[in-house]
DNA sequence: CGGATGTCAGCCCCACTGATATGT
DNA sequence: CACATATCAGTGAGGCTGACATCC
């Protein structure tokens, strides 16, 4: 902002810029890229991807979900979900089933082995956040979660909500 | 982590597992990816993406740099900087000039053009923000800020420090 | 609605060129 | 000083992945 014509090279260069730093969103954007790579990288050792563990997580949560609303909550795209589910259900971890009442109905529902993958998933995570979020006492954290905990909730919808996406006529 | 086992379909199809936004890396990474998200969308408007404003901070704050430096600072690999650096050219945003002590270096430094544009993308960057941040007050605000920063310090290194990069003999 | 396929952008790795520094 | 070698900056091509669009 002032005359910077000068390079700092002795006044660290691998510094970000404050133009960017001063944006909450870009530090929103980065920390957030950081800890999702982080655990992307975890679970890649698995043989795993971060959908993975969110469809486990709903089920279990959730209980049952047709693929469609799992889709939705999770705001994952529709057709993206197939492959998701079929790689969950290769190691038996979900089972695909007719809904006895509506057998149109795909229903995807947990198994006990799903649901022990996913406790190990949890734990991990909680390693990685622990690793991540290390600058912060517990205190903090619980303040830094809660903070996040209502942007989150007031986030619009799903992926492409963000975007323009206004009600189509 | 209860006996979740029941479907409360009619609680809320579309509320995310509690298993994950439990996690503060779930939110980070979620509200991260949204204003990202958001951001890209505002500047894809203009033609733009992330890293043309990211470019653009990195000069005006910090004054030229050659464009290792600016791989560097921004946690970009080289070969897209020459994209960026290139994109930003052309519209006369930036200059490229040879650093004649060495020249191998290519010194790249930000016009008046440059920095009249990114006045108007850091003002674009701050709408978007104010709504991704709407439902908490000012001092909230500056305490998620201060928590991230936090955060935001403590991390490892640029992108490939992440994953497994260890120290080289 | 489930499912398959294709496209597009972002990120990253590698190989190549030219300039510089270093060693004999 | 000349020449060979190692090192480093910039550049381009290509691969891998995730997100999204389309069609059946």
């Amino acid at each position: 902002m002032n005359d910077a014509t000068r390079a700092p090279e002795g006044a660290g260069p691998r510094a970000a810029p404050p133009t960017l730093t001063g944006l909450t969103t870009y530090l929103l954007s980065r920390t957030g890229k950081a800890a999702r790579t982080a655990f992307a990288a975890e679970l890649a050792g698995q043989g795993m991807r971060l959908w993975h563990m969110a469809v486990l997580a709903a089920l279990a949560d959730f209980g049952p979900h047709a693929q469609r609303e799992l889709s939705v909550r999770l705001a994952i795209d529709p057709s993206d979900v197939v492959k998701v589910v079929d790689e969950l259900a290769a190691p038996g971890w979900v089972e695909r089933a007719r809904d006895p009442a509506d057998r149109r109905r795909v229903v995807i529902s947990l198994t006990q082995p799903g649901r022990a993958a996913l406790d190990g998933l949890t734990v991990r995570a909680g390693e990685v956040q622990d690793a991540v979020l290390a600058p912060l006492d517990p205190a903090e954290r619980r303040q830094l979660h809660a903070l996040l905990a209502r942007v989150h909730a007031g986030l619009p919808a799903g992926p492409g909500a963000g975007r323009g996406r206004p009600s189509p006529p």
